[in-house]
DNA sequence: GGGTTACCTTGACACCGTGTCAAGCGCGAA
DNA sequence: TTCGCGCTTGACACGGTGTCAAGGTAACCC
């Protein structure tokens, strides 16, 4: 338990978080992370196998970080179906541009290694269940959309809040993140909630 | 203008095409190509400087043998907003499982080339035009979601296009195509029409 | 103080995929 | 016959990942 080794762990990690951060312009390649983390190369593949390894330890870490668990707490504690459909949409879009250096990272990577995909496919099924919880409440209202099967309409919330489409709305639209947010949540409210007329 | 070169050219581009549409399983180096194509490595350097350039000439020759032109054309006549809007949903839709096996490998090399990005970010552009001209057929309509920016709306219906949503659905979710494009009209028209109750 | 151990460094190397280069082959046309 | 074009063959450089072996250093323990 040699306090060292923890601190050059974390070091690495914090490297690649604040690297993978500034965009997919600053390279991030091995080399580049030892370097920012003031350590040698070899270093790193003493304390992570690979880079995909490396990649998905950095995804805990920021996650532990940032408190994404407490964050969805607070959406699951409340009540009634499209609130909560709102308050999931708020936990969790706000997440992303925390992830989103180190997630679309991973996401390039899972084109070509099934380690990456794996992790990756991980979170998102996490999220999956976020919107399921979700969908499930508003079914419980009776507020789903009539004719909208309750697996479709997950399937299309979950679409809806894909990190690609954050990207899309965010990076390449140029969306203030509020906006995002809010538009977000109008187009998953007309996607599967029942029109109150 | 030989012959045999033109032939061996075309060979290329079809080997390209159809080891791209087995999905991202199949390995798709330039050796892979070439030897799909019955054709030695160093030939495929002798028609295309790169793979990217490859890949771009692919996506060329898949919307010439496919007709693109010709579907857009056919929602570009339709009249009425809401109505085109669907047209030009259907058109391009249904053309997204065509060119998706090249356009998944493009975006893949647009995370690390230039070239790449901007051939995908043209293709896209010209996607968001089609988008553009449809969410303006409905505003003549006076049939736009009030309080919506114009611009906002195309890249709401922009987003909902994109072809990582149709992956989303399609191949991570498993719905049938046709099911996609309706719920993606549906979808669309909530997102930017206003309700006509 | 001497020895052990954990952690890190240095420098070398293999592998893989892309892209380049040079030499040569086969075949049709002039 | 002699070009010349399209292609093949085999070699090589380069960049990035991952591996290996040897050595250094500081803390800790007797």
């Amino acid at each position: 338990m040699s306090k060292s080794g923890e601190e050059t762990r974390t070091r690495i990690l914090k490297a690649c978080w604040t690297l993978l951060e500034q965009g997919p312009d600053a390279p991030a390649r091995m080399s580049d992370i030892a370097r920012a983390a003031g350590v040698s190369r070899q270093a790193v593949y003493l304390h992570f196998p690979n880079r995909t390894e490396l990649l998905i330890a950095t995804t805990r870490f920021v996650d532990e970080a940032s408190g994404i668990g407490e964050r969805l707490a607070t959406s699951r504690a409340t009540t009634g179906g499209p609130a909560r459909l709102d308050a999931y949409i708020e936990a969790w879009a706000n997440y992303i541009p925390v992830i989103h250096g180190v997630g679309s990272a991973l996401m390039a990577m899972a084109a070509n290694d099934e380690a990456a995909r794996a992790a990756w496919d991980d979170r998102m099924a996490a999220m999956r269940h976020g919107c399921d919880a979700a969908v499930q409440a508003i079914v419980r209202d009776g507020a789903l959309c009539p004719g909208l099967d309750p697996v479709r309409a997950t399937d299309l919330v979950w679409t809806l809040l894909s990190v690609r489409n954050w990207e899309h709305l965010v990076i390449d639209c140029g969306w203030p993140q509020g906006d995002y947010v809010s538009e977000t949540k109008r187009l998953a409210r007309a996607a599967v909630v029942a029109d109150t007329p």
